[in-house]
DNA sequence: ACTACCATACTACCATACAAGTATGGCAGC
DNA sequence: GCTGCCATACTTGTATGGTAGTATGGTAGT
């Protein structure tokens, strides 16, 4: 079987779980789009069964909405959500950084090290898409070293309404050297313990890539809810 | 059809999924209990399908654990995964009355206040399991008045390990009146739009219900991770 | 007594058939 | 032309049979 590549597939249902969840975080499948059972599991090579779980699973998410007997649809864009997803990691993330701040374990310190001195590599070749990735990767290995690894990864779920509207935005062309400097300034707050100042700049860091989710929803207003 | 009753269903895979639900938050169906497909089907009278997709939403939030081929288990409670859910609560407990001291709706007030009527009503009852809904309530529509259910609800999710352990706990019999006092200051606070008193007396007031999680996997070990 | 093997009885996974509710297009009647 | 009804082609929901992998207990061989 598999005779589509490229997801991390152990069972027919994980993969189109993967494959869907791709598709719709992508717009690939635009939210209000409508989907069928029949329709996925003719385009995966599977039966209607572990579409119907992927189903379900998407749904629990928030990805998509079934309506019995009417049709499975790719969820629209809910702006309350995604502004809320972004309260929470302000919160959490200024928390947490203040907690590094009073113990942070060296091997971790030593991984923001290592992992600033790799978005420096990335900056001066014009990586996005690794800049992009050694960015998650930083709040990440603060998160880990706080012992707060659940919680980044119920953060990263609140996200995934967040995702969606990053394909639509403008891309303004992030300001990598700034998040860069905020980055180790983040980093020599921790070794110094300093929390205030982390925190501070956490908050500014944070705030920095917020994109205008109402400007984004009057100009795709039927993606939205 | 319906051959049993309680659940709020619209069809047998909700019905499932709120009944395995309720038995497993109970500790009706302990930690580390074996499922199967097959056993639950006959127990509910419905097909092994609704079963199937009924553990998908459950292995999804955690509650149970599927073992390709060997079989589905109630999981261990996750130490971890409780304290960070006291630590998320916490955090954004205290950022959200912060919110609410900037500013919150009349009617949202108003609702603190017949809550916290209600409350005094069930003290002096000493009606408990009325206390601790009216609890849930209060805490509720202060994130309702700051618009930040879907916030509210993340938590209510994440508390599910945390819930658990509730019924393990040697129930120490919380002093609903210092709780009760709390609940009044906090919203008073709020009304004085004093955010630094508020969130001070949130604080207190979550760490006041914390149960040893650790003694109690001493206890129970097998119901841990 | 101990070990390796194998039949058997499980398990979850998947495909398929059937049931039941819903939207839609055409047609009869007005 | 317009309205109401109904056949039909959808949709998701449920039931069931077969497949493949896994644990287990008994047995033959050492």
């Amino acid at each position: 079987m598999e005779p589509f590549g490229g997801a991390p597939a152990s069972s027919a249902r994980e993969a189109v779980y993967w494959r869907l969840r791709e598709r719709i975080l992508s717009l690939e499948l635009p939210p209000g789009a409508a989907l069928s059972e029949k329709d996925m599991s003719l385009a995966f090579q599977v039966s209607r069964t572990p579409v119907r779980e992927s189903f379900v699973r998407l749904a629990q998410e928030g990805l998509v909405q079934v309506l019995p007997q009417r049709g499975t649809f790719v969820s629209l864009i809910d702006t309350e959500h995604a502004l809320e997803a972004r309260f929470m990691r302000e919160q959490l993330e200024r928390a947490v950084v203040r907690l590094a701040c009073e113990s942070f374990p060296a091997e971790s310190l030593a991984a923001l090290d290592t992992n600033l001195m790799a978005q420096r590599s990335s900056l001066e070749s014009r990586d996005e898409k690794r800049m992009f990735d050694l960015d998650e990767e930083f709040h990440r290995t603060i998160f880990a070293g706080c012992r707060k690894l659940n919680t980044w990864n119920v953060l990263q779920q609140m996200k995934t309404h967040l995702n969606r509207t990053r394909h639509l935005a403008l891309s303004p062309d992030r300001d990598w050297n700034h998040l860069y400097d905020q980055h180790r300034a983040i980093a020599d707050a921790i070794r110094r313990q300093d929390a205030d100042e982390a925190e501070s700049v956490m908050r500014d860091h944070l705030n920095l890539t917020v994109t205008d989710l109402h400007e984004l929803k009057r100009k795709h207003p039927h993606y939205f809810k």
